[in-house]
DNA sequence: CGCTAGGTTGAATCGGGTCAATGGGAGTGG
DNA sequence: CCACTCCCATTGACCCGATTCAACCTAGCG
């Protein structure tokens, strides 16, 4: 599986209405009506193997994705080579909503396990979501919840120590994880120790030391990318406290 | 002047289409025709006076606002009551999208100096983008300029020094204030050391040496919020190398 | 079986934070 | 008009958390 290099068209008609990930993706809150108006829309996947990018900052934008399978990081880079990881993403996220300012992508989106997205074509979308009020409404929502979401990303980047950071970020993942019906106390980490960092405005070596504490602390068991989380509210409470 | 203490309603109309922002601002690239349409949504005004807010957190949202004349911070405050500065408004720019995710706002708009807002009533702006294929297409340009807006400044939060930082603020604000006809070079500071400090990540001694290092360098002249900009060309190679 | 990318750990360094004292400007009230 | 006050800004000294540099380890893969 996954051994296909090209863009890959599924030969059968994909469906919103019958996705899983409907109730965490673009279609939430829609009426029957507006969903199969959706599927006509959504028509196309394509698969980005593990280390591949979606699109890459400067591309002509044209379509957002949804994450069916895998897991991305997207990432940002200045003139002089420095570079920022602004999100991972993970399935029933939406990829691109950064391209729509330009008609061009203004950052990376890498595939950090073989994935496969829902290719929404942005013109269309506009078109649907003109007829459709609920559609509308969700794709704005959505939009919105990005520029929440960079705000939360802002506070912890300007406001927070290294192990408050990496607790935060734990709990974010398990958060979404849970959401998505896996465990909220295990899990395997898709991305490196560096783009964690990246993420964190942290070196690479301060979220292996932080783990390492955080190991020590009884907090956390890590083996590599293996993480499982013995003691949650610890971790919380690493997070609400200014605790001087 | 400024003198009002309540919300004031303008007693004559107001008009998207006769104000000298409406090419920074919403209407942006709008037919004449969609203009008017415009003009018959954004009815009216409201003056905010210094250090007053215009939303927080937790207040319903209904609204957008068009900044006319003044200057806004954005913050957002996390459980334990640390504040982060999420941005800085200032004519011609948006407020409130933060508030379309959740039906609530989840940061505060407070006025550094006496300000004139023109109100948005969202729902209508919905509507009315249904019908205006090009208004549609402005308000989504305008949600995702923000979003990468955001991801710009967690870049500056996740890997630049201080003095990188305040630079790249700077040369910002100027880029920012030239595009409304302002000085590129001679600007005058709307906010404290401490609200510069937590927008960009650092403490407010910080900002101030880093000031003083500046002038000290040549490239400004700083007396307290009055800043001159003698180097410009020098502060953009600060922000445009890792130098190493 | 050896190579390589990723991860861990230690020691030294340093940028920015913290704490504390001082200075200056704008607004207020006598 | 001056004096008082408050808020903001500056500056110094010290400290600490995170970075840097370097060595070493481990797992996965060809």
């Amino acid at each position: 599986m996954n051994a296909n290099h090209a863009i890959k068209i599924e030969p059968f008609k994909v469906a919103c209405s019958s996705c899983n990930l409907r109730e965490l993706c673009l279609p939430v809150g829609l009426s029957k009506g507006d969903l199969d108006q959706l599927d006509a829309l959504v028509a196309t996947r394509r698969n980005v193997e593990r280390g591949d990018t979606l699109f890459r900052t400067g591309d002509s934008f044209q379509s957002l994705y949804a994450v069916r399978t895998g897991f991305f990081k997207t990432c940002v880079s200045s003139e002089d080579g420095r570079d920022q990881v602004t999100g991972f993403q993970m399935a029933g996220e939406l990829l691109g909503l950064d391209g729509i300012s330009n008609d061009r992508h203004s950052c990376d989106a890498v595939a950090l396990e073989d994935s496969q997205v829902c290719v929404i074509p942005y013109s269309q979308l506009e078109e649907l979501s003109r007829e459709f009020t609920d559609l509308q409404h969700q794709f704005h929502k959505i939009m919105s919840r990005e520029i929440v979401r960079d705000h939360g990303v802002m506070l912890l980047l300007g406001s927070m120590r290294a192990e408050e950071r990496l607790a935060a970020f734990l709990l974010n993942l398990t958060q979404r994880l849970q959401a998505r019906g896996f465990s909220a106390s295990a899990l395997v980490l898709r991305m490196t120790r560096e783009e964690i960092g990246s993420y964190l405005g942290l070196k690479l070596e301060t979220v292996s030391r932080t783990f390492s504490k955080f190991q020590e602390d009884g907090l956390l068991e890590v083996k590599q990318r293996q993480i499982r989380i013995m003691d949650q509210p610890g971790l919380q409470k690493l997070v609400n406290s200014t605790t001087c």
